[in-house]
DNA sequence: CTGAAAGCGCTAACAA
DNA sequence: TTGTTAGCGCTTTCAG
């Protein structure tokens, strides 16, 4: 800005950055001249010097061996996917940072991401892995850029990361349905692949064995609609007298409340059902759906400040946080 | 870079830019010394003289005439935006470049996304409007930052944007409603303070008065799955013969199947449903909606051209590009 | 076709 | 407490 606040301009400097050690007269002619003259610091300048761009990647990265639809819409469409970067930005935004939205689905795509971060563009990444065969957490590992997960790696990774008690959550299912009664139980869990999906049904396993329930039918689906119907038809068939499900996500469990009101079936009465993360899908079943819920919103902000401080302390440890499942009773269990 | 490569730092920024007028030995050399050594240029002190951060801004901007909820998860939970966010980034990353995420609910909240954006740190925004009184357009366009708008602006603005034809939208829905031999048409619109809605409405109205049907019953929803429920509620309350819907957005069809199923009506045999859309909603609907395809992926796209455009040429005159709507005929209808 | 030198706007030592 | 002085790492005239 026009110097003619009458100061130096490392004065200048000094209040914009709250620095002490500044005349109150001078700080408030200086506060004048920027709210008359509309000075903006130029934060590209400012970046050179301190090393810092105040800016963080916020990557979604997938598996894709090769290539992909150019238009990754059906990730972000992903209610899922909201809820992180709707935590996000709630945290950050108040400190004055916002993410830069990056995709990495191919071999190629990750090297340009990092390519890009390397360029130091961010100061940091928090990352959203969708599939285990992604290499981008070893690759910003390596490449020593602060940085933390959603989700524990299904490989161990010095990687700080968030996550939920998946375990907690399943037996938070299982214990809900045999209170209510249930005795013929089945469960319809996600790729058997992703630690997530093991954890879930493992936990919702073992507590049905403690109630004295040690075999439980399970079918596999995908977390999508579609394979949650496909699951919840097979169940039927094997098990038509089945009379509570624990689906591992809510896409699914709406999905299999389709097919069993397709069979006549009514929820809660013949059969109950309990999903999982306590998504907007949730809320769109008839009836409404008991789940557990996944506090997406609050993992994201944690890791956004679990972020901050190592970029603040490149040698603070590698951390990680669990969070507790909660259950949210609804009408359909 | 080591200047090892043994020239000078012009040179490697010249072989770096593509800049033609380097001998090819030499380039080679440059090259070689850049994969070995790692080196990426330093995105800060290239702004600082280009001017010209390779950033963009996607600013999703609401109402609030005060404050919000904290997580603005919902907003980024719609599938819309979703779509909005996978066309844009679709398209940019091709180009190496990604957006930055910002939301804006409050007034203060507006001020800092301003102030952001005049610090330098982007070349241009793209803004996806959510409420009709939102002033953060008016804004952009003082401050003469490139912009681009997803939908026309209610009020008047000097910035380019692009849109569906909500009209032909409405209409195709008529006709093929009309086609499909329905008699007892109604339509639940959209909140009918915003353009898109009242046009999607009109569109329906006059398609349907050339048909030879004056008047049709209607019911105002926001865009919401229950605000279709109560919508179909009502008409069905008023009108218990109607045999075809048009929901101004899948997410309220998909409301109203629900109740229509509740009701008994088979669908599409007594009454037949068209969307508006084509969302993931649209898909999750039993039985799949038919629906009109608002490409919005594609239209993102060319957010992100127009935006290119108007950040390469200043002077590039405001322009507007609208998309036509299409037909996806599934079995609802 | 290539190198030397200036300078983008800011922060941070160092002096005063 | 404030001003002066160096750079931060790059691009870009301007010479050569």
């Amino acid at each position: 800005m026009a110097r003619a606040a009458g100061v130096s301009r490392a004065t200048v400097s000094r209040v914009i950055n709250g620095i002490r050690n500044v005349d109150l007269a001078i700080q408030e002619k200086v506060k004048q001249a920027i709210a008359l003259t509309g000075y903006v610091p130029n934060q590209a300048a400012r970046s050179l010097v301190t090393r810092r761009t105040g800016t963080i990647a916020l990557i979604v990265s997938g598996a894709g061996g090769s290539q992909e639809s150019p238009f990754p819409g059906h990730v972000f469409a992903d209610p899922f996917f909201g809820r992180v970067a709707g935590g996000v930005v709630g945290f950050l935004r108040p400190l004055g940072i916002y993410p830069i939205l990056m995709f990495a689905d191919t071999p190629e795509t990750r090297d340009q991401v990092i390519a890009y971060l390397r360029q130091g563009n961010v100061d940091g990444a928090i990352l959203v892995s969708i599939s285990t065969e992604d290499t981008l957490p070893k690759l910003l590992a390596d490449a020593s850029l602060p940085a933390v997960l959603f989700a524990r790696p299904a490989r161990p990774i010095p990687i700080s990361y968030v996550d939920v008690g998946h375990r907690a959550g399943g037996k938070l299912a299982a214990d809900h349905l045999v209170a209510r009664g249930c005795r013929r139980l089945a469960t319809i869990s996600g790729p058997l692949d992703v630690p997530a999906s093991q954890d879930r049904l493992a936990g919702f396993q073992e507590a049905m064995a403690v109630h004295g329930h040690p075999y439980i039918p399970c079918a596999e689906g995908n977390f999508t609609l579609p394979s949650g119907e496909v699951a919840m038809e097979r169940l039927l068939a094997e098990h038509p007298d089945i009379d509570g499900v624990f689906a591992a996500n809510d896409l699914m469990a709406q999905g299999a409340l389709l097919v069993l009101r397709q069979h006549g079936r009514s929820v809660p009465g013949d059969v109950a059902m309990v999903g999982f993360d306590d998504s907007s899908a949730a809320l769109a079943c008839r009836p409404p759906l008991t789940t557990v819920r996944h506090p997406v919103e609050d993992m994201a902000a944690e890791m956004g400040r679990l972020l901050l401080t190592h970029i603040e302390h490149p040698d603070h440890p590698v951390t990680s946080r669990i969070f507790e499942p909660t259950l949210v009773i609804r009408e359909s269990a």
